[in-house]
DNA sequence: CTTCTAATTAGATATGTATCTATGTTTAGA
DNA sequence: TCTAAACATAGATACATATCTAATTAGAAG
């Protein structure tokens, strides 16, 4: 699940979440409605339906027309019911922190092998490594050239073994330092799809 | 739909409105997960993490097992199914309020301009002047014909202007009655298509 | 054009609740 | 028995938003 269907998905929530907005679908099912007689209808101010209305339209779960001055609006139970239909599906659910748990996982493998600024360390699994290794090459700057002395020196400030780690990060398969002429920078990235 | 069953749908949905809770929900759909580990997750202090889950088990979507001091929390996925199954169905939806359906808006307007028998004003808006002026024209039988003074003395009952609304009752946008040579007599309505 | 009604928009207020710190409770381990 | 860890509960605070009044826009009718 993307962060926008999670947005629209607390969207929806918080939307049908009130009093009164659910009960305006209720009374719109049966037909439409001008905004005075809803206002009588639930006893608030023409305003406040105003806003509720204003609110329900956002996900497109009312609709309106105009006679003269008078807006009539209507449910959409097709709307409400095909965006219901999307919404919970166990899918849905199961992926609905794919992101949280992405970085997290991230920031508990960090958390298990750091000592503070110091790498307990290094795990052998590829991909734990390979968070390491990225938190690692975070410590470089973008657009600065290192000497290898530079850089051991670095990497010694969070493991002795400085010349692994700097072996592994010019990698071929993890790319994210270069060497050349025995000078080091750090390489930039490419985005993962979102 | 029960006034029950709307105050738990109502529930149901803010429960759900709330970011942080949807992140639980997914966090806890991959498995179960210490009070612990979802305020590291999600960055929050453990007291935070156990109001939602509280919130949570006010629905019965989440169970929890205790294992010395910890507390894991699953999802329970089943639950979270059912209940938005359940939840908003045409008819459901169609249901919502009943005790507002229909006429009600008719009624809220004659309750707020009456006082008992007694008009305590006259609606300046057309349509809650409409109401009025047909809930008047009621209290003329069919098929009888009224002289002028039996016509104002029925209508000085409910109001002291009774010219006013005499004259209104045989306007021709109302034409609720008519008059020739000084008598007057109910006119039936057309049906509103519905 | 002026006036009145219906609706929306803007701004103010009040209520609900998410979040925090502090405190209490239970269990595990020294 | 005492301490520490993991949660829960209580109370305080801060932020979001439902609701209102006042002002504005747009249409209808005189």
């Amino acid at each position: 699940m993307s962060q926008e269907e999670f947005q629209s998905l607390l969207h929806f929530f918080k939307v049908l979440a009130d009093e009164n907005r659910l009960k305006l679908l209720g009374i719109l099912a049966s037909g439409e409605r001008s905004v005075e007689e809803l206002a009588t209808l639930l006893k608030l101010k023409a305003p406040t339906i105003s806003h509720h209305l204003a609110r329900l339209k956002e996900l497109n779960l009312v609709g309106m027309r105009a006679d003269g001055n008078t807006h009539y609006y209507w449910l959409d139970a097709e709307a409400l019911h095909t965006t219901n239909k999307l919404l919970l599906t166990p899918q849905k659910m199961a992926s609905l922190v794919d992101d949280v748990r992405g970085d997290a996982w991230e920031r508990k493998v960090l958390k298990d092998f750091f000592e503070g600024t110091r790498l307990k360390e290094i795990p052998a699994s590829p991909k734990k490594r390979g968070v390491i290794l990225k938190w690692l090459a975070n410590q470089f700057e973008y657009n600065v050239l290192y000497k290898e002395a530079q850089v051991n020196e670095i990497l010694q400030r969070h493991h002795e073994d400085s010349a692994s780690l700097r072996r592994e990060l010019i990698s071929a398969n993890v790319g994210l330092m270069q060497r050349e002429n025995g000078v080091y920078w750090r390489v930039a990235q490419v985005q993962d799809a979102v």
